[in-house]
DNA sequence: TTTAAATAGTTGCACCTGCAACTTTAACAA
DNA sequence: TTGTTAAAGTTGCAGGTGCAACTATTTAAA
């Protein structure tokens, strides 16, 4: 199929794909969001099941486990805190840190919205095999070690 | 393994290993990028890779094929024209149009970086077998066709 | 032909992103 | 105790994104 097996067809590898997928989910998403009133961006609803799940923490752990950079970080909780679904309370002992939680008000929110992921997840899945999705993370999985073992943050 | 069947655990599903995923390949993809030199995102690698394989398209062809926005396009577009990669030739038939074409320094960067993002896509699906490998995109497939059949646009 | 509707691009707005440089505070070492 | 170094957050800068409203041009309809 390739006159030279070391040069790599870019359209029949898994990179395209990946990317047109995860565009396609996203906007879909939105799309469910706005649909309901919901004034949630993916990335507002992300840091808002994290909180809820477990509960207040500090941005650095925040950026960590949502893999984004702490600035990029500390702009999306200033539009959250903004829209009063999360507040930042500077931590009694350590005056450099910020310990963030959850409102009320985001509670709410993110009662709201995790119905509506989990719809969408469904729809995306919808006609796949548990025994393909198990695969398809594995092998998801996979490339990320793959690409860990060279790449040095993360 | 769960009380409810009809309640999906968001962390065993797709999405989630999705998103993680491409952030990690954009960030490789970048780095390579960086390391060797080149002044280009992967969303300006990717205009630059069909402006070479497909030659001369208008904002919207290109809008289309790389599934953005068209102001997204358009703006993409002018820092690209600014770096004088791409360029901007209204139509001569309908003075609406922009031809946008690929520049001889545009063809010499696209050239540097196709190889970076082959070794990307090769160190990203390295020990996985080719069966593997069609049988992810497939499931890909087939999660942008579930979403397809309920989204407008696209 | 004059008017209405569609189409291609651009721009304002609000948002997300990473890097580098910076401030403040804490920890550690001389 | 006084530097020095490290860590948590913030901000400037440059870039990418979609939506809605707008301009200019073209096409189709009255």
């Amino acid at each position: 199929m390739e006159t030279n097996p070391n040069i790599i067809d870019l359209e029949s590898s898994i990179g395209p794909w990946l990317g047109k997928t995860v565009k396609m989910v996203d906007y879909y998403v939105q799309e469910s969001f706005k649909e309901n009133n919901i004034d949630l961006t993916k990335e507002q609803a992300i840091i808002l099941k994290v909180l809820s799940e477990k509960g207040s923490q500090n941005q650095n752990e925040l950026a960590c486990s949502t893999f984004r950079d702490k600035s990029s970080l500390a702009r999306l909780l200033s539009t959250m805190e903004n829209k009063k679904y999360i507040v930042r309370k500077p931590d009694k002992d350590d005056k450099r840190i910020n310990n963030v939680s959850i409102t009320k008000l985001g509670e709410s929110i993110n009662h709201k919205s995790l119905p509506l992921i989990r719809e969408v997840v469904t729809t995306m899945q919808q006609n796949i095999s548990e025994k393909d999705i198990k695969n398809t993370i594995k092998i998801l999985q996979k490339i990320q070690s793959n690409l860990t073992t060279e790449v040095h943050s993360f």
